[in-house]
DNA sequence: GAAAGCGTCCCCGGATATCG
DNA sequence: CGATATCCGGGGACGCTTTC
């Protein structure tokens, strides 16, 4: 919806949505059928902090991306997916990027930068083109449409940028007992890419309940236990050890063992720790927030911070299942059938379906004499293995019954 | 203070042996 | 031949130490 200012643009507005690698950055459609072809082969970009940043435009099927520069510019404010930037199309080829939010729908609050609020968005008449995530804003706004209010106060987050001061390990930003917000504690302290990715998110968590953080680290997701904030502990916690409840957003729940270990000074999540994990498909480089919801009856709301960069391949086939102990086996003798499905005949007989690895033989079976042989494989000992296992509902059993049909069915 | 590794114990489930 | 007992290996859980 333009007006006059159409083929004046002042202060036509938009949004993009990062939603893919940052190496470049379509422009609307519609903003691009409008003023593409006035716009220069370098376009400058501004933000409210740092310098002008020189844009070049990549135009291809009447498509208009911003393309070489833009990956610096999103380097600099740690652009990544699910980010929300606002743009200001002020004429000349300038764009002034006065807003950006982070996956949680909170404006990001860049250090040493002009005010955002500074800045008055209005909000408009609102336009949807189609899919795409443009939304154009007229100068002749009411008043009373105004958002600066109700945006001032909304919590304010802080992040941090690349190469601005370097990340501690950990930080104290616990949320207090009165609700007023200080900032999470922080556990796992990674400095990865992809650990700094998620963990900036996360760090943009906000709650008025006590709460601390945790990045996921190789070793949660290796051993079984995860590290806690002694500090939140010491903190929250006069029990040395205690079973909680973890909560997630939908509604589901995990016994888990929370232990304090004043002695050594450090807090971690034991027994349950691994079934959590395994249920959220964690993986290193995710972050979590552990809201404290109530007491003496412990149980934490959990809000999972993914790293974008590893969405990609993340499976969810084991969302929503629960594998304690022996579920666990009983899913890794899920894993070992889809093996047998592809293995001979006389290697289902002769082998256990219990392997540590491709390279390791897996143990054969014994004749009652106590001797390994390949007569193991004659056709009484595999009806005994058949008729012997089915009961116990095993990989190898269902395999072998299969065989054993297949035999009937093709003598 | 936090991350991660090490050593040990214990539990589970599959494989095998034994008995009726 | 079927049921049950026993053995055994793998891996989870835990406590603690070392390293950063």
């Amino acid at each position: 919806m333009f007006t006059s200012s159409m083929n004046h643009p002042k202060t036509l507005h938009f949004f993009r949505i990062i939603l893919s690698q940052t190496q470049k950055l379509p422009l609307p459609k519609r903003f691009v059928s409008l003023y593409g072809d006035d716009l220069s082969n370098t376009v400058i970009v501004k933000a409210p902090t740092g310098p002008e940043w020189k844009v070049e435009l990549m135009k291809c099927d009447g498509e208009i991306w911003l393309a070489n520069g833009w990956k610096d510019f999103a380097d600099y404010f740690s652009l990544k997916y699910g980010n929300l930037l606002i743009f200001r199309y002020e004429g000349h080829s300038r764009f002034y990027v006065f807003m950006i939010f982070d996956q949680t729908t909170f404006e990001i609050e860049y250090p040493n930068g002009i005010d955002n609020h500074d800045v008055e968005l209005q909000i408009p008449d609102v336009e949807e083109v189609g899919s795409e995530d443009v939304v154009e804003i007229v100068n002749n706004v009411s008043p009373s449409r105004k958002t600066t209010e109700k945006t001032r106060s909304s919590p304010r987050r802080r992040t941090r940028m690349q190469g601005a001061t370097n990340a501690k390990k950990s930080e104290f930003r616990m949320s207090s007992r009165d609700g007023s917000k200080i900032g999470p504690e922080q556990a796992g302290g990674g400095t990865s890419a992809a650990q700094r990715s998620s963990a900036s998110s996360a760090n943009h968590f906000g709650s008025e309940k006590p709460f601390f953080v945790v990045n996921i680290q190789p070793s949660y997701i290796t051993a079984f236990h995860a590290n806690v904030p002694f500090t939140f502990a010491r903190t929250y916690f006069t029990w040395k050890e205690a079973n909680v409840i973890l909560k997630d957003r939908d509604g589901r729940t995990w016994p888990i063992h929370l232990k304090v270990y004043n002695k050594y000074h450090c807090t971690s999540f034991g027994r349950g720790w691994k079934a959590f994990a395994i249920d959220n498909d964690l993986r290193v480089g995710d972050s979590c927030a552990f809201e404290l919801l109530e007491r003496p009856e412990i149980s934490f709301r959990v809000t999972i911070f993914r790293n974008p960069e590893d969405s990609n391949d993340r499976h969810t086939s084991t969302r929503g299942s629960k594998i304690g102990h022996g579920r666990h086996k009983r899913e890794l003798n899920a894993r070992s059938q889809i093996e047998y499905d592809h293995s001979s005949e006389d290697e289902m007989i002769r082998y256990s379906k219990r392997n540590k690895g491709s390279q390791v033989p897996r143990r054969k079976i014994k004749t009652r004499d106590g001797k390994f042989d390949e007569a193991m494989q004659n056709k009484t000992s595999a009806r005994r293995a058949i008729q012997r296992l089915p009961s116990k509902g095993t990989a190898i059993a269902r395999a072998l019954e299969r065989v054993s049909k297949l035999r009937s069915a093709h003598p």
